[in-house]
DNA sequence: GTTATTTAAATTGTGTGCAATTGAATTGCT
DNA sequence: AGCAATTCAATTGCACACAATTTAAATAAC
């Protein structure tokens, strides 16, 4: 490769690592006039769509373990995280009783009730910020690809 | 819609702001080993990349601000962040001379130096991640397109 | 020329992310 | 049974992100 080649590497705008951290910040912040109505954070939000999931197809354990498994966080963000959603009353934890190592996740009613509230939002979201489709679709298809080839080779 | 296809938008696997919070979080992993190495954290990586890039071609104004700008970054975020690459030696924070709310920044011999020591280790984690360069060009372009839409729209 | 407005950084406060450690419960091994 | 190793959640500590406010400096308005 020639010198130059070599050069451009090291801009900002040729890292892919810069552009993906930019588009995921700045959708962040396309969802957060909808995310204020619903009252929760972004990754809040993210739980939410996994004990949404959960209510509907129920996983062999609810556990915050398999919640970070589902979501690539751990321990260290989930417990305040999940704590907070429980203040707000949209969650219940609890031990395990055959296994008191294990917190167990449940849905409260004010919690399952919220979810009728999010598609209307999402499509008026969808509507104004003015993607294309089809066009998302490939990008999520891709990230997949991405996603799944950087976490295999960790 | 169907009331099926409804329901589906609400997977989580489904979700484009999923896989590019998930995405850039295991790229950001993916770094770190080699930033450990330079002793930088990724958003501080970030910040030198635009120094760097500004020491080759200076802009009209290298200040927080302008770095604000390029990263989409704001003073909350920076100040703290600059601050502690100042006490590692590698950047200069002075008020400018000509309007004494402006912070201008400039790269110390070290963090110059720092620059030649990027490369080689940018190289060996493309080759070990294993990611085709034709796709990553793609996945980069599709980013940038998706990022110019919404950032115009907030 | 003084006052009002605007601008740039810094500060404050909340909520993640994540590495590293801790503590308690369970499992495995002998 | 008894003890070591493992597992799960919680905790601790540090570094972002970002909204909101504050402070100081510069510009605009009158």
């Amino acid at each position: 490769m020639s010198e130059r080649d070599l050069e451009a590497q090291l801009l900002l705008d040729n890292q892919l690592c810069f552009k993906l951290y930019a588009a995921s910040r700045a959708v962040t912040r396309a969802y957060k006039p909808m995310l204020d109505e619903l009252g929760l954070t972004y990754p809040q939000y993210l739980v939410m769509l996994v004990l949404w999931e959960w209510h509907v197809t129920p996983p062999a354990q609810a556990t915050v373990k398999a919640l970070g498994e589902r979501l690539l966080l751990d321990s260290g963000t989930l417990t305040p995280l999940l704590k907070r959603l429980e203040q707000l009353g949209l969650v219940q934890r609890r031990r395990s009783s055959s296994d008191e190592r294990e917190l167990c996740l449940a849905l409260t009613a004010a919690g399952e009730a919220l979810r009728a509230r999010v598609l209307p939002l999402k499509q008026r979201l969808l509507c104004e910020s003015g993607v294309d489709m089809n066009e998302l679709e490939g990008l999520r298809h891709s990230l997949g690809q991405l996603l799944a080839r950087v976490t295999a080779h960790s």
